[in-house]
DNA sequence: TCCTTTATTGACCAATTGGTCAGGAACAGG
DNA sequence: CCTGTTCCTGACCAATTGGTCAATAAAGGA
């Protein structure tokens, strides 16, 4: 989906440019994008202003490379559904797995939440093409199921909403997760049985 | 909860300071705090910006005042959880009255969602104070009615968090739903049965 | 080693922006 | 009317910040 090609890059380059988007990962995620300064991404990867407008020619840029480097593997998992394979097992498993990468990559998470509360200034366009393509693919799988009587009947546009909104409001929301349950809890660890159940519950036949 | 008291004010202030309030909260909701400019608020107001500093001394202080007024008001359905009502009718009211909340008020639910994702830096004492105290007494009804085997044993935090997941995320992640739905469709329409349809099945004995 | 290319940076600039201030306009109440 | 208070604004300031640039340092290949 981005374009993983492009002229090839010298060792320094690879290194330079990975600390930059690395160190601009957690930048955006905690300050969004306005919020970040070019000052703090190059304080992260620890190189000067300047060196990593050397690299990259503006925030913006960062920003969107960011972004789009990201979406493939953000979306990974949903493309994994696969039609040959136990229905409810199915959709336990992206469930799963969508609810690690809250756990595992929440600055990821919060990136994207910035963005589309933004809007999706950069997004836009990708929004309504490749990942509307892939999510009408997982609904058609779905939907699939339900008419073989192999699933519940429900909406499966609305289904995959309900996934997204509940892995990812443990990543975005954290702080009140934590702070309405106080110490002592692993919010990720609470939250698996209660998600499980959840779509077991609705989606058994 | 918060101080609705204070020195009276003049017709004019009253006016200007809600002028400011509402301007705010379309600045702030569209671009989070420090993408909001001062002019933006004020243009949005009809106001000059010298103007808007004269009722609001910075702008952090309306961010402030604007999350405080508007709290209230926003964790005011889970207060009306009645212990004595019909434990699936009670959960079903409030899981509405949410969704609804995102509908109408959309603005308010990104406002709040900017500020959590930045840390909560306004809400802090208040996440882990107030509302903790509202979250825990509506999980403890909730805990009552699962004892009595009157609605299904699950983590009643974690079915309030969820409740917040799903409806907010049709207001806060509008964009993205609609991108992928796609264009003649009204996202909350569709969301409702569903979500309604989800609760029911998880909760029904 | 030499020389070309690539990396790096201190100093600087222009635009934005939160906030100030002195003075004027509108508006009470007497 | 007059007068004190409230309301409003143009002009301005200092700090922040995205981005530039000339000059220097480091690689790297022949």
């Amino acid at each position: 989906m981005a374009d993983q090609s492009g002229p090839t890059l010298t060792r320094i380059q690879q290194k330079n440019r990975d600390l930059i988007l690395e160190g601009a990962l957690s930048a955006f995620s905690t300050n969004g994008f306005r919020g970040a300064t070019v000052d703090q991404i190059a304080e992260a990867a620890g190189l000067s202003k300047p060196n990593v407008l050397y690299y990259f020619p503006t925030k913006d840029e960062i920003h969107k490379t960011l972004l789009t480097t990201l979406l493939d593997m953000w979306l990974a998992p949903m493309m994994r559904i696969d039609p040959k394979g136990e229905p409810l097992a199915e959709v336990m498993a992206y469930v799963r797995a969508k609810l690690e990468m809250s756990r595992r990559f929440p600055r990821e998470s919060r990136l994207f939440a910035y963005e589309i509360l933004q809007g999706a200034p950069h997004l836009t366009e990708i929004l309504g093409g490749s990942l509307r393509g892939i999510v009408d693919t997982a609904a058609a799988i779905l939907q699939n199921w339900m008419d073989q009587g192999r699933l519940a009947r429900v909406d499966p546009h609305h289904l995959i909403f309900s996934i997204w909104a509940l892995t990812q409001h443990y990543a975005d929301f954290d702080v009140q997760v934590r702070a309405v349950l106080g110490p002592g809890h692993d919010p990720f660890v609470e939250a698996e049985p209660f998600i499980d159940n959840l779509y077991r519950k609705m989606l058994s036949v």
